[in-house]
DNA sequence: AACAAAACTAAACAAGCGTTTAATTTAAAC
DNA sequence: GTTTAAATTAAACGCTTGTTTAGTTTTGTT
């Protein structure tokens, strides 16, 4: 599938998440992103219609193929707990190699303001959780997982946990001595992403 | 201790709360609190000197006696696991009644921008981890919990899984038929605090 | 080369912003 | 009751905001 954007508005387009992800929505202002993508003020409105709208169209923009990926993993040949593995990595790859989005989905679609926007991000959201709800199952028909976990819940812990730890990131990265953008990275990769999985391991498997 | 903040301060203050959390602080305008708050607008400035410093009294005003309650816990004569439940319950509870300041906290207090404010909210998340700390130590000694686990993973685990499922709240509430604000409270209440309690058990105890 | 559509620009628009001023009302102290 | 300080107000300040206008330049088509 072709993007529906040409180039001059997929520049604008990632100087847009640049800034709305570093100084939030209401943060940026329109002559913030255009002298930073070196274009004229006017051209904003006259590709996009409006602030608003260029939100929407990032949105889009940046959305549109974790679904896929997420129903190839539940396709593959792999015991569950390899599949919900598999799936965190994806997670976690995913968002934060495009930190910029994710930050401004998580920030900007919660209040009521956006809630018409909403709905297309809702609709990613439930396709997802059926992703995970089919993994699941399919463990606790093999016996392997216990049957009195909260499926819609385990994904708040995966994606909470993460974000959480990004979010506060200049505490985490004083506390754990992470004083490059490397160390930092590297620690999500091997040490975050292993405690999440670990946990929800232990959630889907352990027997009180 | 009593409260520095004289009853107009403290009515300016809590105004600004509702609006901060509903709409960001970059969202809310002065004039947006003084209308709601029915007071002249120069009052922000009269009594907080600027808008930036009346978010950093909001801070102060609401996040000055959690320290102490999670410091009782550990004193307590309980199990390590139930002292665990409890920090969870308090946390949980603390943040779902003050829900307002704590995602203001999480939405304003990331960014680089405001650096300097950072300090005594660092200082305080480093406070509640010692406290988390010395109760996981102590299960581990017991021999109770498992001793590879990353206990500073843990607290973005507990309060990022809530967040996460308040922040997606109108999703949630869809998803689970939750139609009024009782019920949604509730499921947070019980469901909700029993995942993440069972989550943090299961972390601590299972044994791959 | 002539034309039309698209891309782009500088300037202006009204509205809203945080903050300050100067004047007035209220409260407290003596 | 007079004086002094604190609280409150309406108005104005200069500045930034998102958007629109009207005009110019560039590009593509015949």
């Amino acid at each position: 599938m072709k993007s529906n954007f040409n180039d001059k508005q997929i520049q604008i387009l990632e100087v847009a998440e640049i800034l709305f992800a570093e100084k939030g929505f209401d943060g940026t202002s329109i002559r913030n992103i255009a002298k930073l993508a070196k274009i004229n003020i006017a051209m904003v409105s006259y590709y996009f219609g409006s602030k608003e709208r260029l939100l929407e169209s990032l949105i889009v923009y940046r959305t549109s193929d974790l679904k896929n990926q997420l129903e190839n993993i539940v396709q593959e040949e792999l015991e569950p707990i390899d599949k919900i593995n598999k799936l965190i990595e994806l997670y976690i790859n995913r968002i934060n190699s495009n930190r910029g989005i994710y930050r401004i989905l998580h920030f900007e679609f919660t209040s009521k303001k956006r809630e018409q926007n909403l709905q297309a991000f809702s609709e990613l959201k439930k396709g997802n959780l059926k992703s995970l709800e089919s993994i699941i199952e399919e463990g606790q028909k093999k016996g392997i997982f216990r049957k009195d976990v909260i499926i819609p819940l385990i994904t708040p812990t995966i994606l909470g946990t993460f974000f959480h730890f990004h979010m506060n990131k200049p505490f985490f990265e004083n506390l754990l001595n992470l004083k490059t953008e490397d160390l930092y990275n590297n620690y999500i990769k091997t040490n975050l992403t292993k405690h999440i999985q670990q946990t929800i391991k232990a959630l889907l498997i352990y027997e009180s």
